[in-house]
DNA sequence: AGAGCGTCGTCATCGAATCGACAGGGACGA
DNA sequence: TCGTCCCTGTCGATTCGATGACGACGCTCT
């Protein structure tokens, strides 16, 4: 099974390629994204993990690319921002995932996992914690099979706490993921309402919002 | 039961093959458009399973040819763009159904059997969800057995939606699907409008137009 | 060609869902 | 114990979607 990897990072490079060559995987390694636009062009990649920033191309660009010439390559992005923006760019642009930085190393073995078993774009990844699971794809929450009614905002925010449990996001990250306008709940307590919102409409899912006093928010197990 | 499989990405192939395999289905596959006519001359297939842009030839042009020659298979194409002009072409080369990428698996078989199901060129309605049928071929949609008077654009909404279940689709799709061009409808009410109209034409039809408040729309059985 | 019909986009209006502001109270940490 | 941060109920503004009316356009039939 094969894996490109494309981050300029070398220190996140380095553990993502030496934990997918634990863990199995033959993988090859580039800083920039020209080179991995170079790479796709040559060899037949089962998925590429392609960072956002690099000098050369974007990763975006490199998305493009893969999409453009048909590649049969499985696409998954690594953003250190995000916004709605970007996130719909990304997608737009063709990435079968994404994942958010910072991400945990399992995270990022169950998507590989997950994109490399279908086959390209076809099943659309879907997210569970506890009793919940999660379609980005069909927009659906759902909880013990019945489906759960959330707005635009708050499916924003638990898609957001989700994709990084269990680690604790804080307000910049949740206003910048779910407000277009990227600053400005910061200053509200628009986010406070939000969670009480989101707490009230999942009520035993099998996990819990929890409040990290003065950094932020994180999804516990329960 | 004899399928031909013609698809250029390795991995999709891959996932078909086996995936109807072990539903019992007795598989050929084929990579280039031109090996697909050859197979298609020699042996006797029950489906054909062919993909649009192939090397060799277009999947166009297989369909074309079989039924040029009056092949008893029944033919499903596999389309990746969704254009109202692709769609047309495709199913006026004489294709008997087509699938727009990415697809569920599951869907794939569904319409497989429907296609095993009909002797060839009698026509049985493909897409059923709930009391309804819709026929892609003839563009008829029937409920309870009574035709109901769909006009072009309402049909291709409802398809849209149909094919799509239970994902929530969004209305820059329904733009893309219904109008050949892609975004004019966007600044609009239209798509609101033809909603609309839809639910007024099927009142009780098995199932309900949801509204996805910020995300798009949804078929949902009653 | 012209009448008649059907289709579809636009507009205006209405209703409802959503979301942020606010405020009072509670929890936590120092 | 005090200050700060957070929780949550209520309310109103705003946005978003639904729907009826209208008119432009194209087709068909005569």
């Amino acid at each position: 099974m094969r894996v490109l990897v494309a981050e300029d990072d070398k220190g996140l490079r380095d553990v993502i390629v030496l934990g997918l060559q634990d863990n199995g995987y033959r993988v090859d390694a580039v800083e920039r994204g020209d080179d991995a636009i170079d790479q796709l062009k040559w060899y037949e990649y089962d998925v590429a993990i392609i960072d956002w920033r690099m000098p050369g191309r974007e990763g975006i660009d490199v998305v493009a690319w893969a999409r453009k010439h048909d590649r049969p390559t499985a696409l998954l992005m690594l953003t250190a921002r995000d916004t709605p923006a970007d996130r719909i760019r990304g997608l737009d642009a063709g990435a079968d995932d994404y994942l958010v930085k910072p991400f945990d190393f399992g995270e990022l073995l169950a998507r590989v996992r997950a994109l490399q078993r279908r086959p390209r774009g076809v099943d659309a990844p879907v997210l569970e914690r506890g009793r919940l699971a999660l379609d980005p794809v069909k927009r659906l929450v759902v909880v013990d099979g019945r489906a759960v009614g959330l707005t635009a905002t708050e499916y924003l925010i638990l898609e957001l706490l989700v994709r990084r449990t269990p680690a604790v996001v804080d307000r910049k990250a949740i206003a910048e993921h779910a407000w277009a306008d990227e600053t400005d709940p910061l200053g509200s307590n628009a986010i406070d309402v939000q969670m009480s919102r989101l707490r009230a409409k999942l009520p035993s899912a099998g996990f819990r919002i929890v409040t990290v006093r003065g950094a932020g928010y994180r999804l516990e197990e329960v």
